[in-house]
DNA sequence: GATGAATGAGATTTCATTCAT
DNA sequence: GATGAATGAAATCTCATTCAT
């Protein structure tokens, strides 16, 4: 009961397949993350996708309309795993914490390449397109600053200044894209575990649970 | 006491002047930061300058030598300021740690520009030159590697992962760059304060020193 | 008396009711008056004759076929009238000058577009189809030729250079279609009969008939 | 005396020199005059201009602005001819409107690619570029009303309509540029002659002077 | 060092047209 | 006849860079 997938979101928040994106955007988002999104020719979009030049202009109008296209199905898979995170951690405001953290961490190594694109492309938006990912973006922060504040309730640490640690604990989980390799040393379990060590203790939360 | 300039160094890595660059790179600094590296022309160099094309050119030699130009200045400053820093923390291995922290914090809140770019533009580097500047980088990264170890020696917490921590945190401080205003409503010091409880807290060395 | 109808031609070369274009040439028409036949798309073409692409194909073989279907149209229309003006002048050689200018101009009024589109994008015609449209032209100014010839030779003005005098009249009632506009302070009539005055003028006829 | 040159404008409106266009703008010219502005690549004018396509870039911004360049150049020269012809008529109203006439049609004998092209392509240009031209245009045609109104006054016909018969002795004498030729069988003095013949006849002003 | 002029290469985007369904 | 997908060619324009003066 509300585990049960509904409407096409993810069941499991915890597993990942490969990643859903349409073979365009799947070039593209190769492409983006390799040079970034000035330094990538709409040629190189196009033989990505295994097509000719105006053959991808047939699927998206611009090249900008690749980029949004794109972040925006990141966003929304980010922010949808994060609120099955969110409810799969119950009434403890510990678990609901590691959970969030958990899978933003999973995220961002589960979908390495989405996710560096999706923040260090965000500048390369025109405005108009920007806040709406911006928009999706704080609200997944918003979710983790709730949880870091009601973490911190419960084990009577201060419970002020939970945006900046949001925020803080949010870059520190995003960073990973920038590392993370599938055949590095590390097990995605294993960076998990450290993390949450890591994330525990800057929100003041550490040697509990 | 511990202050005195040692070979032209920064005496105080606490205070911070206006960024020493030369026109151009100051130039280039500022729109690097606003549009990036690839989307930024020679022209607008030029002009940002207030020199003409081939008058930029008479200085430097191409485009991506004022990238490296600039990222080795920025990179030496931080890794200078990082060793001052250090240095200051005398023995206490905390003190060192927090010193440390607190250094790479106020670097990307004074040279705010300086450090975005260094960071997102790395990429923009050809590989001899990012090689070079990554090597600076990671000799900053080295130092705070060791400090976090020492400071976990000392209060018995785990002293494993020190490098894996050192990227946490590094990530976490280099992040502030990315929204830090001068007339944000939160003063340096006081940022410096809350994050440097949350780096206590990150390495599990909170509540003590 | 004189109006029969021969072989389907308009009855009445003073009366026009709405252009007999088939759709998709009469979309062409607008989109050609509005920007050219070069600047036009095929897009355009399909949009306006509410077709796809290949719909479009399905009944002109290319663009260019589009255009030179709809000038001969618009200057066969144009012959025609102009030969029904003519007769309905009978013997009378000011009376057929007068009908063969008049209707030149009416035309010019309402068909404006078409009358606009044939007379600026000849150019656009491939040699072949161009030298069938200009034929076209050229006959209906040899009516207009030869009956200044005549009118000239009733009121024994100079008879010669009735190419040229033809050739100007022609231009100043083309000129007709740049400006005209339904709505305007010039109803047709009154046009006419201003215009009427400065042919008969131009050619010599004035204060005759 | 008055016949002197004044500031650079031509001394004598019936003296035609080489057009003194810039090279770029010449070599405009030619390919607007026989293709047409939308037809003709911005290659097709580097080439006519003997320079590589950037090289076009660094004189003019946009194709529209050696258009427009082109077009203001072509409509003051007619506009400074025009005045000059009109001040060289004295007081002689008929005088007045011969010497306009006339030099409109030299102009459009002599600068027939220029007066042809500035006609055809004033639609091309964007609604700022060609409300300049057409005010020169206006300014032009308006020189010619004055002078029809003043010569009717004196033979006194009709004075009304000024205006259409400016627009239509216009139109008519534009329509030279669209078929002489330096080499065909009429020379400019004797189409001039012959013109001058349609114009008074057209403005009811025949057999007189 | 400043200036004006120039360029090869390549950017994004659009074109007319075609084909399988 | 409609549709979606595709393409070679070419459009306009900008790039980093160079050179003579």
């Amino acid at each position: 009961m509300g585990q049960d997938a509904s409407a096409g979101q993810p069941t499991d928040w915890r597993s990942y397949g490969p990643s859903p994106l349409p073979k365009i955007l799947r070039g593209a988002l190769g492409a983006f993350a390799e040079h970034g999104y000035q330094a990538t020719s709409i040629r190189e979009l196009a033989t990505a996708a295994e097509l000719s030049v105006p053959g991808l202009y047939h699927h998206y109008q611009s090249k900008q309309e690749i980029l949004v296209s794109l972040l925006e199905i990141v966003y929304t898979e980010l922010l949808d795993r994060s609120r099955a995170a969110l409810a799969s951690g119950g009434d403890d405001p510990l678990a609901r914490f590691d959970a969030s953290v958990e899978s933003l961490l999973r995220f961002h190594m589960f979908r390495r390449a989405e996710a560096f694109v999706a923040s260090t492309e965000l500048r390369s938006l025109i405005p108009e397109n920007r806040s709406r990912c911006v928009a999706l973006r704080d609200e997944q922060q918003e979710i983790l600053a709730t949880t870091i504040c009601d973490a911190r309730k419960v084990y009577d640490t201060v419970t002020e200044h939970a945006g900046d640690a949001a925020r803080a604990l949010s870059t520190m989980c995003v960073g990973v894209a920038t590392w993370y390799r599938e055949d590095g040393p590390l097990s995605p379990d294993e960076i998990v575990k450290r993390y949450l060590g890591f994330a525990r203790g800057l929100i003041g939360a550490a040697g509990q649970g």
